[in-house]
DNA sequence: GACCTCCATTAACAAATGATAAAATCGAAT
DNA sequence: ATTCGATTTTATCATTTGTTAATGGAGGTC
């Protein structure tokens, strides 16, 4: 992107910290910004029928939360994003970034970026749990979010990888020897 | 969307009718329509590293195919899309929807819902694979497409479980009793 | 009608994963 | 250092799902 672009889109960015364990977006709540993740450590979940939390998509230092386009229905959010650990974001309301899009054609570009790249991970994500083991999931966990399971709760691990976490704790034993 | 908006759109619109069995959008290939399924039934699928086939989404009459922005990386296609039975299509270049994305805000909106419901059907896939037992899922495949079960072949549906054929037999005389 | 091919079902056994409970580990707070 | 609470690991058993192979059925072709 041009400084010039880029310029434009800083200028109407706003910082705001949050900490660890917080969740900031709720579903069926209003929220109307896009997201950038300047430090820290985000999921995306649900609770399913279950009562049980779902991770659905982790988010790590220098990346861009789910588009707002893409997490909310009739302006209500239909995701939780919550902090796995303190974290610092950027904000920009949503609306002024789509005129943005509409005006500028490099930040149109970049926005429809993000987007096929959400959904690029989500079909990934979804072969994967269509496709392969547990065991492969876990690998392929790994490769995608190297370090992450160090840094955060396996029961949120478990919850992505579509499995109990005593069947991670056996997956990592087995793995390990 | 106002009838005026419509024509704009119907004005570029072309039908072809593809063959049952037909892959007409090849992983790696070039592509860059936008695709409206006038009748009969497509899924996209994917090859996985066993070298099965992976049915990622079902697509019924009156529906749109995923877009362009979403199936493509470097103008290259990134997944397949087949016809599951005779079909027949409406098409238009991606390129000049998206000027009308931009110059007509009807469109843009629609193209967004289009966006937003790519989305939030793999939000929905994904709790599902993430959570529910395969019974669960099968019994959410059939609340999602009615009477789709009994219209294409079970590997179809099997492989967009994530079971193996044999499981979803299993299932369905389970579940007949 | 006989044959063939493709697909779905069933069976028997193996492997993976879940459920429950108990033990071990870790970190925060005092 | 000790205690407390939460998380992770381990163990045992039940259930689900996969694998392989055999059986059955529907539709198409000759």
């Amino acid at each position: 992107m041009s400084a010039k672009s880029m310029e434009e889109l800083v200028n109407l960015l706003k910082v705001e910290a949050v900490e660890k364990g917080s969740t900031f977006i709720r579903k069926n709540k209003r929220n109307s910004k896009e997201y950038f993740l300047l430090e820290g450590i985000c999921r995306s979940y649900l609770i399913n029928p279950e009562g049980e939390e779902i991770s659905l998509t982790f988010f790590v230092s220098k990346s861009i939360l789910s588009p707002y386009s893409t997490r909310t229905r009739e302006e209500l959010s239909i995701l939780n994003f919550q902090a796995l650990t303190a974290t610092k974001l950027a904000s920009i309301d949503a609306l002024k970034f789509e005129e943005l899009m509409v005006k500028n054609l490099e930040i149109r570009r970049f926005g429809n970026t993000v987007l096929r790249n959400e959904l690029s991970r989500k079909v990934e994500k979804e072969i994967g749990l269509a496709s392969l083991s547990a065991k492969e999931r876990l690998l392929q966990f790994r490769e995608q979010y190297p370090k992450l399971e160090n840094l955060i709760s396996h029961t949120d691990i478990a919850s992505y990888l579509g499995i109990t976490n005593i069947s991670l704790s056996r997956l990592r034993s087995d793995l390990a020897r």
